[in-house]
DNA sequence: AGTGCGTGGGGAAACGGTTTCCCTTGATGT
DNA sequence: ACATCAAGGGAAACCGTTTCCCCACGCACT
């Protein structure tokens, strides 16, 4: 005997036998068939009313090869942007009657083609957050989990909806700005080796190098903590540079800390930059000068392009590109004479 | 024709006929049944494994009457506390093989009875995250959603498996901390006036004025955000208190700028606490003086609360309290001479 | 009055699995 | 050689819903 019988609820059969009609009918009540005559519709709907009777999803979605779920996959979710893209996503998918379903990979990106598939068996369709899993892994993960949305990720031979923030042209604006202060050192503090976003700044970087032939750039280790930044105050006191882009606001910020506790002015001394704009970012002493990205309209528009491709099959997908917004605070000033 | 037969996918029966078994063979392999001769079984794995075949959830779940999946209602995915507490529950449940299912009600307190009803429909379990509801509808609540686990609310006459943190109990200290550097007039500058949790710092306070009742206390109507805290630097400057406490480290981190915008300095003229210990509360200028609240611990202890309702039968399930820690740092300090 | 047609609702299949029940088959013992 | 038994696999029921198919009924028209 399947299942438990228990804890049995109420199913369209109660409702069924109480009303007096076939379970057929009962369910062309609840779905707002109207070729139920008016009279029938009504003792249906009072049996339901009376028994509490709500359909089970389960069933539903067997019959109806649909879950109204999707499912999203985050290396991380202790951090904030893959917080604000699952906010936005929630908020976004909820208005049309959508649930979220999480797979945290913890960073392993082993465990990211897998927690997809499952997700993607269980749910509509998927929303790839930033995956850490190689190009051709990704090309060939995509196809087999369709109604999919990449964020911070592209494919090459598959065309799938994506959307990335231009973290190179962000930190290139950043660094022209540091130019336009005065600054001829510069220095960027990276993010995670492994992090693509911290390619792309790199990337973004080598434009700027191309561009600004006379500027000097030199790169010092960094990472993604408060911490990180914090320890590499003493790198950057010495490294001699006087404009210093640093990965993201988190660790600019451990910087500035770790700086000012060096006696290091900021920006008499050395201007900062950070990445992310996160709330606390316009809060800190001085101001951290850095580049916004709209992350809640990110996923927003995740589950836009995840609806499009539910409800029409048509899966014209171009790459939206999201350039950061530069917003100019105290952490950054002229080069000290 | 109910579901769709155009994106055809492999199931369980593709697998038998390759495998010249009955579906129920394949089944029984799939699920580990040692009765299944050893030559079948691997030849029904090695057909499986050709065809890429992975059970289908949704059919599972509905002959298994389980789905490996907890909902969690969140009044508002974008406060920190709450995001905590789904990364810890998504990352404990995920250890366990369960999935979470989000469902934000956006402080809308009609929004949750019928948000958590429905998850319960489609989960296993439900989390109900500091609800807004009434004590009687959540009372009425709680039996239909019977797998459930409340964070920072508690039943009465249902025994509900219930976490909460002591936040009247956190506050007490901090205020006791206040006093014990000398400080004789205090001042709370308190959170929503629809928040459970300001409810509590409340209660705390009134205890702590009924075991001081030589120390003042004041009542300064502030809010949840930076910009509350901020803007309430001139009723606090203005107030004669030597000691605040904020209702969380937000509105705290807002009121400290706020103060040394108008040259107040803190901890010299003003002592400050705050509530929460976020991530940052360290970083300030001065560090703050907080009551840390083990988030993370509690998204982990509701899985295992939650695990314990769905393996065995046995609702024995007391509240437990999770009393803050308070940490001292640079924000308090004895009161001007 | 008989036939044609439209409509509303019941029965049954389908969705994709799991599990019980029962029968077959092979082995063992006498 | 026959009876008994255990093991293993197939058929079918079941989970709860939607939808297709078809029948019965009523109405209008010839």
């Amino acid at each position: 005997m399947p299942g438990r019988r228990n804890t049995r609820r109420v199913g369209i059969a109660d409702v069924a036998s109480m009303a007096g009609v076939s379970h057929a009918t009962v369910s062309r009540v609840m779905n707002g068939n109207t070729t139920v005559d008016a009279d029938i519709a009504a003792r249906v709907r009072a049996a339901a009313l009376e028994l509490k009777y709500k359909p089970n999803p389960v069933g539903r979605s067997l019959a109806l090869g649909k879950t109204d779920t999707i499912g999203i996959v985050v290396p991380d979710l202790s951090n904030p942007t893959f917080q604000a893209i699952l906010r936005g996503l929630s908020i976004a998918a909820a208005r049309d009657g959508y649930r979220v379903l999480i797979a945290d990979s913890s960073e392993v990106s082993s465990e990211e083609a897998i927690l997809a598939g499952e997700a993607r068996r269980r749910c509509d369709g998927v929303v790839l957050c930033a995956p850490r899993m190689s190009d051709a892994e990704l090309e060939e993960l995509a196809p087999t989990l369709y109604p999919l949305v990449l964020i911070n990720r592209t494919t090459e031979s598959v065309p799938t909806p994506s959307l990335v923030v231009d973290y190179g042209q962000g930190i290139q604006e950043l660094a022209a700005h540091l130019v336009e202060l005065g600054h001829r050192k510069l220095a960027y503090l990276t993010g995670p080796d492994r992090s693509a976003s911290n390619v792309q700044r790199l990337r973004g970087l080598e434009k700027f190098t191309a561009e600004f032939p006379n500027v000097e750039l030199q790169f010092i280790p960094g990472g993604n903590t408060f911490d990180a930044g914090f320890e590499s105050s003493d790198a950057v006191a010495s490294c001699g540079a006087t404009g210093i882009l640093v990965f993201n606001d988190v660790a600019a910020m451990g910087l500035l800390s770790g700086l000012s506790q060096r006696g290091i002015r900021v920006p008499e001394d050395l201007s900062l930059t950070g990445f992310d704009d996160m709330p606390f970012a316009r809060y800190t002493m001085p101001p951290l000068t850095t580049a916004a990205v709209p992350i809640s309209d990110l996923g927003d528009l995740a589950w836009r392009r995840m609806r499009e491709q539910i409800q029409t099959k048509d899966a014209a997908s171009p790459t939206n590109y999201f350039p950061p917004r530069i917003e100019l605070r105290g952490s950054t000033g002229p080069v000290k004479a």
